[in-house]
DNA sequence: AGGAGTCAAGAGCATTGCTCACATTTGTTG
DNA sequence: CAACAAATGTGAGCAATGCTCTTGACTCCT
């Protein structure tokens, strides 16, 4: 059985630990490239093991076993996305809520496009017997709605983010769940806002994944970054982001 | 090799095709039920010619490879999936345009629900290595996209759809796209309705796919079922239906 | 120095997709 | 009806895969 893989204790790592470390983390890195190459389900452990120079069951010392493995990539994987998506919305002043809307989409879609392998282990179908232990993916695997969300929280308490008129309130159940998600996430956007979030966040994906995974038909978009664009304007509107630029005063608090 | 699978040349079927095809049938049956039971990846044409009480190689006398049968469990899927969706949609009278937006997107998440294997066949990650025939599945692969359109394009004919306000026109690019659509597919919906009409498909499937591969966290919504009624309500005054009386147009710029 | 802990190697088992040579069934035709 | 040919089934076999187990070696700490 694999050792405990990092609990820090504090203590300064042995050179075994610190060798071990490396040995996984060359792991995870052909892991990725094998990912890439040749697609999810066609992920060998006796492959990484060859490009490793070492004998099939020796990565078993460092890896439980396939989906193990898989944890690790997918980790890996909502990690690099999170980067990708955190460094495009920081890179435009808080007080432009659309604009940061428009780089937090197009950097998903980027990064989307750019692997495509990876974005299919995260938002494609599950890999069939591979359960991802939620304890262990939740926190990378939910950093871009939280993104998403207080991006759209921070609009809201600006007064950024107008509620859409003529629309019916939320049924009571789905206002409880909305309610302890509210509280969760410290959030303040009242409940029509808050559900258009989550509307605008699974439509995004479902653009993306659409995309990506060739939904479309092979030639019905010549011009997929314009369609792309398109989508997120009006899911910009959607989310109650109103377009034009925002040149009043600048953060709320 | 396979034979010549059929090539309807109006000769009646000797005995020997009827038992070809009755093997082929009950080969797909088969093999559709180890897809719902162990998921797609995990599909085995041995163990499919082990339940049909055959030696493995057998199969192999009907069905080309792997990646046949699931070419062959794909066109059935597809199908299956656009006949509930018109099923649906036709147990409505035809004026009532948001209603049978409703039952489109229902029809839709309902299948997807009770079929999550041959919905992520259909819906998520490609299969590697695996490309689809698009002679073959975009037939029945684009029944689902064919009913939304022909469903807003019939309420727009009727005057029932309402292009929102202040919205920007499409840049050119995108707009020969939608003039191609519009042509192969005989719409009479301008510009801004078509785009917004992609953009409800690609959400529609966003939202299910997120909720069938369990892309919301385990616990997050407790009234799923409450959250998509919510959800495709937006989606239809996105689509520009009015959902009773006419709602109110686009953000104010 | 010695023992506990760690690691790599290689054999082995069950599984898969797929091919091939051979046997058997089946329908047609001389 | 008998012979032939096409269609179908059989079983062995190859190259992979994930994973386990035993065996030996190596490292580090007391």
């Amino acid at each position: 059985m694999p050792q405990t893989a990092s609990a820090p204790s504090g203590k300064p790592p042995t050179p075994r630990e610190r060798a071990r470390e490396r040995t996984i983390n060359d792991i995870v890195r052909l892991g990725r490239e094998h990912l890439v190459l040749h697609g999810a389900a066609a992920l060998s452990l006796r492959a990484v093991a060859r490009d490793l120079g070492v004998v099939s069951s020796a990565v078993y010392r460092y890896v439980e076993n396939r989906e193990e493995l898989l944890t690790l990539l997918l980790i890996d994987a909502y990690n690099e996305l999170g980067d990708e998506v955190d460094a495009a919305v920081a890179a435009l002043p808080e007080a432009d809520h659309a604009g940061r809307f428009n780089a937090l989409g197009s950097a998903v879609r980027r990064w989307a496009l750019h692997e495509p392998a990876r974005y299919g282990l995260l938002f494609g179908s599950p890999v069939p017997g591979y359960r991802a232990p939620t304890e262990r993916t939740t926190g990378p695997g939910t950093r871009v709605i939280h993104a998403l969300m207080s991006l759209l929280d921070g609009a809201y308490r600006a007064g950024r983010l107008v509620a859409p008129g003529g629309q019916a309130a939320v049924v009571p159940p789905l206002a409880a769940d909305l309610e302890r998600i509210r509280r969760d996430m410290g959030l303040a956007v009242p409940d029509i806002l808050l559900a258009r979030g989550a509307l605008v966040w699974t439509s995004l994906f479902g653009a993306v994944s659409f995309e990506v995974f060739g939904q479309y038909g092979a030639d019905t978009f010549a011009a997929p970054d314009e369609l792309f664009a398109h989508h997120l304007a009006v899911l910009a509107g959607l989310a109650g982001l109103s377009a034009s630029a925002p040149q009043d005063g600048g953060p709320a608090e």
